[in-house]
DNA sequence: CTTGTAAAAGAACATTCGTTCTGTAACGAT
DNA sequence: ATCGTTACAGAACGAATGTTCTTTTACAAG
């Protein structure tokens, strides 16, 4: 009996999502999400509850979206440290396509911006970066399986924060140069460091 | 004959500086900044002329009263990597210190935030940047003087954005032993690299 | 003490914020 | 075709935003 909607909901948290991905949280105003997902106040509020809530809630679309796709070759069982290079450079050339400089990560955003007041927010970033960690983990342990937990663990958090930075530069910079080197340079660190 | 101002101009950057340090930009209101500076909102219109510019001051104060003292070792023209190592220390002691989760760094925060919407705090960033980089190459070069010259500026900039990584991080974390193995990482990952 | 100057305190400004309310339009079951 | 349900459009809300105006207060030269 209902009338049909016009815009799934996916669609609508993918919408606002992109949006506070490049402007930020608190930069966004509930006109501007309105406007960027084609609806209406009140369709927000009906599914969402509240712009915060909005906001959560694209996480979760981001890591479906954007984190999987990207990840999905280092995840996989047999990887190695090619699949940790083809992650940074799938993201690095998604930038470069849509324009530099470019929006980052949400969640490396959401790491500054957000996490530091918004508890729920912070349980997002550190599974994110634990899914990182994982990822990195188990290309490093392909690549030598001979290396020490230890050293596999803090090369995998160290890539982590790395890449953190290398998200952070991608909103400053016009070129994709010096974020390919950035990603060159650790790989080629962490395969000199994970060579017998 | 003037009536003798209650804080100096410095003093009421630096205070709105901190505020904008932990809080970000958007949200920091004009009624925190007035507490937080202890002035009225006079004064604050009087010397700066508007909220934003106030922020752009703060990044003055922030390089003098936070970035020289600790890059200072790193910048002395005979310095090591020993210098660099004791950079992130000096400001992993600070966040401690002062509490953690902390603030960050000022410019890692505007990097994400405000600097790809403010081209003017975009050359502050940029600015930053370039000095983290020359003090890396300082003592990369002073490690290891047979160090090809593209290597030291690829290992410099590479620790550049891995600061800001170990910033971002700093702001979501409850202990510093995560910071403190990332800076030790680096420092093992470019003293083995610019061993001979 | 008077007086000129500038700083401080706080009321007031228009605008924008996130949110809610009211009424209308569209769909499907009957 | 009718009706019940729900999505939608837009007006409206109080609170908060960044900024300015008005008034009072403190200082030091005369």
């Amino acid at each position: 009996m209902p009338r049909t909607p016009a815009r799934t909901h996916e669609q609508l948290i993918d919408a606002a999502m992109r949006h506070f991905w490049r402007q930020g949280y608190n930069a966004t105003s509930m006109d501007a999400l309105v406007e960027a997902t084609g609806t209406s106040r009140q369709a927000v509020y009906s599914r969402a509850g509240s712009k915060r809530e909005l906001y959560r809630q694209g996480f979760a679309v981001y890591q479906d979206a954007i984190v999987a796709p990207a990840l999905a070759p280092a995840e996989r069982p047999g990887a190695t440290l090619d699949a940790v290079a083809q992650f940074f450079e799938t993201q690095i050339t998604a930038a470069e396509r849509a324009g530099l400089p470019g929006p980052g990560c949400l969640i490396a955003n959401a790491t500054t911006e957000t996490a530091p007041h918004d508890h729920c927010v912070a349980a997002e970033v550190d599974a994110h970066h634990a899914r990182l960690k994982a990822a990195f983990s188990n290309a490093l342990r392909n690549e030598n399986p001979g290396l020490p937990d230890a050293e596999i663990a803090a090369l995998a958090e160290f890539s982590v924060v790395t890449a953190q930075g290398l998200w952070s530069m991608s909103r400053v910079v016009d070129s994709a140069t010096p974020l390919r080197a950035h990603a060159s340079t650790l790989l080629s660190l962490l395969r000199r460091r994970s060579a017998p």
